[in-house]
Formats: C-alpha cells, sequence, structure tokens
DNA sequence: ATGGCTTGCATAGCAAGA
C-alpha cells in the first residue's frame, strides 16, 4: 500500500496536473493539503472515475485537507480535537481497510506560523500541543497509525538547502523543532528519515528566486509511523521531479510503502 | 530582501503562504 501526502496548493488551479500524476504513480491513498475548496466545490468525479473514494475537510479560499483512497475507508473524522473554536480546515483522518492490515491515517496541514513570534506562532506551538494529545491517543490503539502532511517543520537544518535563512523562521525555530519532537518521541517514526540519511532532500520550492533552478529548497512534508505502521514500511521517497513541471505546486508528494 | 511568485476572491488589488 503506497500512502502519498501531496500540498496540492489549490485543487483548482492543480487538478490536471494531480490527474497526471495519480494516473502515472497510481498511489492507494493521498493524503492533500491546501485544497483551497469548499467541500461542495471539490471535483470528486475526476478521482472517483479513477477509482478513489474522496473524503474532503475544506473551506473558503484557504486551507483544506483531503483524502483519496483506492481502497476501502471507513470511520472518518474531520478536524483536530481540543479547540471548539477553531474553525480552520487541517485535519482529517480515516481507516484505510487494506489486504492484509487495516491503517489509520491522519492528513494535516500544520500551521505556517509566522511571524515568529506573534499570535500565529502562538497558534502554531498551541496546534503542535493539541495533534501531540491526538498522536498519543492514536498510539493507544496500537495498530498501524500514519500522521501524513505538510507540517511546516523543518526538522533539522539538514533539511534546508541554506539553514542560516531559516533561523529565525517559524519552520525552524529551536520551539518549533522542539515541538515536532515531542510528537515524535511519544513514539513515532519519521519515515523518509529512518530510510534516508544526510542533507540535500527537499519537499518544498519557494515559487520565488528560481528556488527551484538553484534547488534551495526545504524539507517540511512528512509521515510519521506509530511503531506498528514502522514494521510495515518496505520504502519511502520523495517524488521530487514533478517541481520541474509545468504549473507546478511548490510542494511535492512525499510518500511510503506498507506491507498491509 | 522592502517576500522579487502563486493562488483565490466580492475579478482588483489584497491576503496568505513559507
Amino acid at each position: 500500500m503506497r500512502i502519498a501526502t501531496f500540498n496540492i496548493n489549490g485543487i483548482k488551479a492543480r487538478h490536471q496536473s494531480l490527474c497526471d500524476w495519480l494516473d502515472e504513480a497510481t498511489p492507494e491513498v493521498v493524503l492533500l493539503q491546501e485544497i483551497k475548496s469548499l467541500d461542495e466545490n471539490f471535483p470528486r468525479e475526476l478521482f472517483e472515475e479513477r477509482g478513489y473514494r474522496v473524503e474532503t475537510h475544506g473551506q473558503k479560499s484557504f486551507n483544506g485537507v483531503a483524502i483519496l483512497s483506492r481502497l476501502p475507508l471507513e470511520d472518518v473524522a474531520r478536524g483536530l480535537p481540543g479547540d471548539e473554536s477553531d474553525d480552520q480546515a487541517r485535519w482529517i483522518e480515516a481507516t484505510v481497510i487494506g489486504d492484509r492490515t487495516a491503517v489509520r491515517v491522519a492528513g494535516l496541514y500544520l500551521p505556517n506560523g509566522n511571524p515568529a513570534p506573534g499570535p500565529k506562532y502562538d497558534y502554531k506551538l498551541a496546534w503542535m500541543e493539541r495533534m501531540k494529545a491526538r498522536a498519543a491517543e492514536l498510539l493507544e490503539l496500537e495498530e498501524p497509525v500514519v500522521l501524513g502532511g505538510d507540517y511546516n517543520v523543518i526538522p533539522q537544518d539538514e533539511d534546508a538547502a541554506k539553514p542560516e535563512a531559516w533561523k529565525d523562521d517559524a519552520l525552524a525555530l529551536p520551539e518549533t523543532r522542539a515541538a515536532f519532537r515531542r510528537i515524535l518521541h511519544l513514539g513515532y517514526t519519521e519515515a523518509f528519515r529512518a530510510r534516508v540519511q544526510g542533507g540535500g532532500h527537499y519537499s518544498f520550492w519557494d515559487y520565488q528566486g528560481n528556488a527551484w533552478g538553484r534547488n534551495n529548497g526545504i524539507r517540511i512534508d512528512h509521515l510519521l509511523l506509530s511503531p506498528e505502521a514502522a514494521d510495515l514500511m518496505t520504502g519511502a521517497g520523495i517524488e521530487t521531479a514533478l517541481r520541474g513541471r509545468e504549473k507546478p505546486s511548490d510542494h511535492v508528494p512525499v510518500w511510503i510503502d506498507l506491507d498491509a
């Protein structure tokens, strides 16, 4: 079972290139972020005709997450628990029924948090604390769990081409990295880093300043695995080449293979 | 970098992103 996460930066602008990639890569499950669409405006038929179930948690203009799955989905849940007043669409969960094992999957779009310090950074850190609570609950299932999405976290300096440019940024501040580690230390494995060592691997390149041409990237899209999921992992990768296509998202898909 | 691209939207300049 291949599970990918992909911040598409707007489904309206990206549905064609997303479908092209689905047709060639044929992942079983795709976690989408920044659909920037209301549920009723999401072009679900495009994916249904390719054999995908579609579950969305959208909002107007900004944010919005979705799950596409060629395998059956059960127990879909929308919204990150812990703050009734939070109306930003950044979290969706479902259980994917694999051929051998069911996998609980969460798709997430973690707040950017800039400028830091400030209210947006406070929201990011509070959101990460809520995510930690939910991540801990999911571990108690003692089942394969995958938390995949745009984390807006550069875990270590080696995950940026120019780490000095990010040292005061909400994506890389020590407090951000510590909050990310607190989630990991509950017992999760960061999939890509568990399989590939060293720097030079990125999932985002800014549209500005010819960042792609200069390979001035950062690695901020991650898949966190419960112990039961990590035991099933047979591969992980980044679809780097998609960034060089026509009208690309500024992110590329990151994926894992699970023997599930 | 004073965010120099891109997206969505009350379709005209903004806000937001990272």
